[in-house]
DNA sequence: AGATTGTTCTTCGTATACACTTTGCCCTGG
DNA sequence: CCAGGGCAAAGTGTATACGAAGAACAATCT
């Protein structure tokens, strides 16, 4: 509990590098930067309006986390996700998802269940409005508790970063997904209210069915022919 | 074609944030900078004999990585991973690695195999020797040539470093673990080799849980009670 | 003792300098 | 017209210095 205190001390002030690199990857994920594109520091620093150190750093983290490649003495650019990549991104969050699933099955309070059918039902009504930006963000929400009601923080990062790149690919291939995927959604939250580890699992198991097979529609049309241009 | 060549144009420039980081990350998995040690920039310059930007960018990443937790103004300190995060961590490990081995046993070459039969054979011989830390090495050997051999570049990154914190917990707690794993490995190569994939996935989640067994013991005797020396 | 005030240590960000690579361009010679 | 050399510009990698602000800790005052 002192803890608690400690962490929360100087917590709210956020250091430049971070807001750097989120807007950075905002600015990827939303395709403001195109894989390939060149980043050069001077003119992050100049984007974002800070010094070349921030930049540095939060291209770093970036590198990391696989949304920028760095080549020694050239410099950075943003990653090429290839469409095996996204199997592969795809077949690892299957595994990963329906994990957290189980797990949140297994923990979930009747609060947690409480909040994610508030986000159900926001989702619902956006799909409603046809507010597919809204919708996406509902979807993000919703995926996003359920690996923080999982409680294993390791899953919970991980995962989370593998669901910001599909993100990215969904972006860059074309529009969002269509809203059926909530009846999905329901299949999953109602199983993850069950505490059925099992049945939590499999549900989880077939919305990533679906989504990775949307994501291969999208992919054979509005990307994967994009690549290189003219290699 | 004209691409390999370009990357390794540069490519053997090793930049100094790069080593500063590689050994970083080794000073910490040996047990050199302890969890809950402060990481002064000025000091870890200093260690590491150089100026404090290549040591900021790496801590960054260490950060990312989870081997460091900066507070902001505060500085960084050496990650504490607790118990929880152990079982956490193996979780997660089963299941991807349990994937890889799938993977692993669905593309292995004869070539493939026999490296890993390679690596197979020298454990053994280490083991004979009762060279412990020879042991310790191959077996990382093993599990990381078995990722890259699932030829899922998101799998392995991510397996890769879970299984650099399991190691750091590993040395953390006490010795290596006992070279009876040998046996659930030879097992699991032999499943590779058949490519069958369910059978690949069965010889990884034995040997895991094992590993995941044989951790816990270490962490019960030598590692809880000593996170923090006297709150 | 308890609160307050300083002092000191560090981080955070900026700015600057410079070596060294890579790149692109121009220019010359075939 | 093109090949190739050479040169200048651009950009990274690293070091260094400096100021501002926060946090920790000690000293001081009530």
């Amino acid at each position: 509990m002192a803890e608690d205190l400690r962490d929360k001390l100087g917590a709210q002030h956020l250091p430049l590098r971070d807001q750097v690199l989120t807007a950075l990857r905002t600015a990827i994920i939303d395709g403001d930067y195109l894989p390939g594109e060149r980043l050069t520091e001077d003119r992050l620093a100049e984007d974002f309006g800070v010094s070349r150190n921030p930049v540095r750093e939060a291209l770093r983290v970036a590198e990391a986390e696989g949304f920028v490649v760095i080549l020694p003495r050239r410099g950075a650019v943003v990653a090429s996700p290839s469409s095996g990549t996204i199997s592969d991104m795809f077949v690892v969050r299957e595994r990963l998802e329906a994990l957290a699933a189980r797990l949140a099955a297994e923990r979930a309070t009747a609060a947690d269940v409480a909040a994610l059918r508030v986000l159900l039902e926001q989702g619902r009504e956006a799909t409603d409005r046809q507010d597919l930006r809204r919708v996406a963000e509902l979807n993000s929400a919703l995926h996003l508790r359920i690996l923080q009601i999982s409680g294993n923080p390791w899953l919970s990062s991980i995962a989370k970063a593998l669901y910001l790149h599909v993100q990215w690919v969904f972006r860059l291939g074309a529009a969002e997904r269509a809203p059926h995927s909530w009846a999905e959604h329901i299949q999953l939250v109602d199983a993850i209210e069950s505490g059925d580890g099992d049945r939590a699992e499999r549900a989880a198991l077939a919305h990533l069915d679906a989504a990775s097979a949307a994501a291969y529609e999208n992919a054979e049309g509005g990307y994967g022919s994009r690549q290189r241009p003219h290699a």
